[in-house]
DNA sequence: TTCCAATCGGACGGTTTCGATCCGATTGCC
DNA sequence: GGCAATCGGATCGAAACCGTCCGATTGGAA
């Protein structure tokens, strides 16, 4: 339950990139210069975003990368699954690689189902121009509105969070 | 982004728990052999699991585990935390383990916090009592009514997505 | 009371995946 | 036409994961 650090490093070397303005030109060492990642490895997750449709690449001298659309038409969720593979958490979910030794009679199954959905929702609603932007002043988050409605009545699960530590509070 | 399979292992294993009823004393083998889980390694989970208070056991003969408490007070959070340890997507979300080398000037990290508060929100609100239901009626889970909910016009790709995984195929 | 059998708990090794590095291929500028 | 800067793929070491084995503990039976 914890990305990898290369999604990580892809996270925070795309959020630079939406820093610089989605129209400049950006060379893997200058990125990995500003996030401090290693310049092999940053070259690595750049040709892998780039690989993913995220960022378009420019051989020979003065090449390099920059957005291939704009900050808002990228989520968080596309970023880790052009470096982490697709979003699954469990093996199951992800289609034709059902190793699971229970195969089909899995009670779990479909209620994993609905748990990864939600993940990956909640990934794929946070998108890079948020990420991007300086959070000096809390505002409201748009894109992850449903966070602040309370999980209780309509959309929430009808029973009490085992532990007490709930969705509110997160949010400054 | 994906839960090791020990952590798959331990859901199977409690649902199975749970669908016996909460005052029935369980041997792992008993588990082991309802889930198809290797004895073993299902020994292995049943003690973390009853280390981390979510299982009570018994030694000797006869002995057992059984839930610490009902199924409705135990969340999917607890599980993959009881195995996996604390769910934090980034090293950075962890508290005083911090060794990021952007340190405090991150620009990414307070969304990250709240996107990892998000992810685990969505596992804390899912109970062992739902996991363990039998979904014989596809009935709407209405606790996840916003992930119906596109998080933009044109949540996918705009363009053919690289590895053809797409969104759609996860809901039933 | 003594023995036994069933169970939990911790320690060890093989295997896969991850992460970082190096070198070749390609392209624009001088 | 030469050069320099950049992307892209291939390689290697390391860590974590996963599975298995053996010892410690306890309740029941004789």
């Amino acid at each position: 339950m914890r990305l990898t650090s290369l999604a990580d490093y892809a996270v925070v070397m795309m959020a630079a990139a939406a820093r610089h303005g989605a129209g400049t030109r950006l060379s893997a060492t200058l990125l990995a210069g500003e996030t401090g990642v290693p310049l092999p490895t940053a070259q690595k997750l750049m040709g892998r975003l780039a690989a993913a449709g995220l960022l378009t690449s420019a051989r020979g001298t003065g090449g390099g990368f920059q957005l291939a659309r704009g900050a808002d038409g990228i989520s968080l969720a596309d970023i880790i699954e052009a470096v982490e593979g697709p979003i699954a958490m469990t093996t199951c979910v992800d289609e034709a690689r059902s190793d699971c030794a229970l195969d089909g009679h899995c009670q779990v199954k479909p209620h994993l189902s609905i748990v990864n959905g939600a993940v990956r929702g909640a990934l794929q609603g946070v998108s890079l121009a948020i990420l991007a932007s300086t959070p000096a002043r809390p505002e409201p988050v748009e894109g992850l509105s449903f966070l602040s409605t309370t999980p209780k009545e309509g959309q929430g699960f009808d029973e009490p969070s085992p532990n007490g530590v709930g969705v509110s509070g997160i949010l400054p």
